[in-house]
DNA sequence: CTGGGATTTCAGAAAATACTGAAAATTCAG
DNA sequence: CTGAATTTTCAGTATTTTCTGAAATCCCAG
């Protein structure tokens, strides 16, 4: 491996740091490696350039395609394939969070259906599926939530993001303003923002 | 292992699901036991009930403690250490969040500093510095919003959660309820919505 | 078609990780 | 203090994952 210093710092920490994410050293040099690039590489100047056999870069490239988090293209007069990695940073995070989602919790979340809708047949299995229930509902609205905000577009999320605890100011001044308009009464959904007061009651806890 | 069905599809599930999650078999199964279990367990009822043997327990134990996710606590009149994991999903859920950043996030954060700091020398790095850079961007801009939201309580979070995309409707709100007051002003970088709803500071919950 | 460049597959070697049993260390009741 | 109960450490083994080179497959210009 023989690249400029500061590319080479920033590959061989995603190569460290794979592990911790659930990707190996090679694909974790591999991404970086065309995160950084000024131009597309190929698999041939990957393993060149990061001391890999193709073989390996093949498959690191593989899996790099089964997260979508790079793009293959040709270069016109050359029938090698080229990679290159999104630049658009918001797009990499949405990408990577349905990923992983996908990977990490909807598996579990439908483990959990399952169990909810099974008849426990004794004490211990009572209370491990009121838990389950517990978990379940908590994760169902996270990823709800999740939904949600993968459709709004990043301009609108970074200005949310930026505003962080004070939303909650914004949530504030949502109920006085409900209130002002319908004192001492219990919450018909209001037309200015219908549909965001309490859910039915959650028997939990 | 002889457990009760729901309990052990559960268990079995969180020892599968380890390896994405970045932990191993043992340790998820370990958990998932202890999330589910009626009361606490000490370690000779973990192996027993898991099949593991004595010492992976221990190590499990340990690194669920480094992870902060479960409580050991002592029954009156026994040596033997018990534990138990935490059931207030949301409070689950936020020291995950913290961990996984510390270990996940923060050292590449401090990486992506460093590497800024630095006088790129050739053309590429010129141009890895700049891609670094909106990843450094990003990364700070998220993990400075989870610092908030992270403040927030866990009633408040949940009815920002169930809004979900709403929330952009307030924010479009907001705007013009700013825009009728102060019409063709640059608004002066302040708080979002100074004076609107100002409830008196809340040092920690 | 065909031939050669390019990519993928795959069996086995190498490396990393998980797990165990035995021994050491710790803890605390008496 | 002592020693039995309990927990932790650790060296060695088993298992899993990663990585390679060689062979197979794919693909397209000619």
């Amino acid at each position: 491996m023989n690249l400029p210093p500061l590319t080479q710092k920033f590959v061989l920490h995603f190569g460290e740091m794979g592990s911790r994410w659930g990707i190996n050293r090679t694909v974790g040099q591999i991404y970086a490696m065309l995160y950084v690039a000024p131009r597309p590489l190929n698999a041939d100047e990957l393993g060149e350039a990061l001391g890999f056999s193709r073989s390996n870069v093949s498959m690191g490239l593989k899996e790099l395609q089964s997260w979508a988090l790079v793009r293959l293209i040709h270069q016109p007069g050359d029938r090698r394939e080229y990679f290159q990695a999104p630049d658009d940073v918001w797009a990499i995070f949405r990408t990577l969070a349905a990923e992983r989602r996908k990977r990490e919790i909807d598996p579990t979340l439908s483990m959990l259906r399952d169990a909810l809708m099974e008849q426990p047949s004794v004490p211990d299995d009572i209370h491990a599926q009121e838990r389950m229930r517990q978990m379940h509902a908590f994760i169902e609205m996270m990823t709800d939530w999740l939904d949600d905000v993968q459709k709004m577009d990043s301009e609108t999320l970074a200005s949310l993001m930026k505003m962080g605890a004070q939303v909650q100011k914004l949530l504030e001044m949502k109920d006085r303003v409900k209130q002002a308009f319908v004192p001492a009464t219990r919450m018909p959904a209001g037309p200015a923002i219908a549909g965001v007061a309490k859910p039915p009651e959650d028997p939990g806890h």
